[in-house]
DNA sequence: AATGCAGTCATACTTTTGAGTGATTTATTG
DNA sequence: CAATAAATCACTCAAAAGTATGACTGCATT
């Protein structure tokens, strides 16, 4: 009786319950035959009959054992490829490169700037507190930095090199 | 003989050789032990030992057998994070929605993408063999839509919305 | 002290852009 | 067939953009 419990307490530490619930009836149908075997061919006898059950039972959970605590487990692996879009815009940087060889000032980028918003020139000295001359200087000297001839292609132009946003 | 050649072909065919190697020791010497306790005590008489190994090797690979093939396999999902960098300008599809809301017709999309160029209306008019005045009305038609007063502005709203590149 | 540069502003002038209006032609669609 | 939308063009007028030139200031470098 201390066996059984013993046993019991192994199947619920392996927690694989209703495969082995199976496997147990199975074992018991095998043991039944056994008993008829004895019989038919008179090979045990009946006292033998509980040493050859125990026997049975005891290198069918050593099997078990063996075969989950030795044997590499299996392992079923599914990979899934999760997406991510990493937006690009999210890391400019102002190319200087250009801004120094063009010799393009702090006041021309601001500027542009806010001619790339779509500002007119008069918006444009409204918001900086300057005349519109002042703007329209500047970018007269923007549009030549940029070899361009109007406002359209100097932020063209910009955005390809990479000096506004 | 016959005997230790199959147990070494099935465990060559499980493959885990190593461990199986260590089980069959340990089996061994179990086996031997019970030879032992035969004499000991006197259970068993010599003829059953042949059938009793016989039982404890059957019972120990129903035991290997049931733990492999009735137990569930173990499943691993391993997620994966694959970042993809999307350039903003390479899948770039033409918001049709857009475009049917605000009823902008092909030649005025045409004009606009001209614009965002850089073109002046001259060049667009030149590049698209019609007349400056046909240039001017097609702008002025696409301001209205595009609810804005200039054409940087247009350019500015149009890149925003997804109408143009 | 002299030089150079960025930033400012002005004046005069030309070109481009844009608004407003109206008209014609050509498909397409109900 | 009539209605509609798209595309075309013209004309006028006003506003904005852009060119060219010169000048003044403050600041930093030489």
């Amino acid at each position: 009786m201390g066996e059984s419990t013993l046993i019991y307490c192994k199947l619920n530490k392996i927690k694989q319950n209703k495969e082995f619930i199976m496997y147990a009836i199975s074992m018991a149908m095998l043991l039944l035959l056994l008993r008829f075997l004895e019989y038919k061919f008179l090979i045990l006898q009946n006292e033998f009959g509980l040493y050859i059950g125990i026997i049975a039972l005891f290198f069918t959970f050593l099997g078990i054992w063996a075969s989950n605590k030795l044997t590499s487990p299996k392992v079923k692996t599914i990979v899934i490829e999760k997406e991510i879009v990493v937006e690009k815009r999210l890391d400019f940087v102002v190319n200087e490169e250009e801004l120094n060889n063009r010799k393009i000032s702090k006041r021309e980028l601001e500027v542009l700037e806010l001619m790339a918003q779509g500002l007119s020139n008069q918006e444009i000295a409204s918001r900086l507190f300057v005349s519109l001359n002042t703007i329209k200087t500047h970018s007269s000297n923007l549009f030549q930095k940029l070899e361009v001839k109007r406002r359209t292609q100097a932020i063209e132009t910009a955005k390809k090199i990479g000096i506004i946003e």
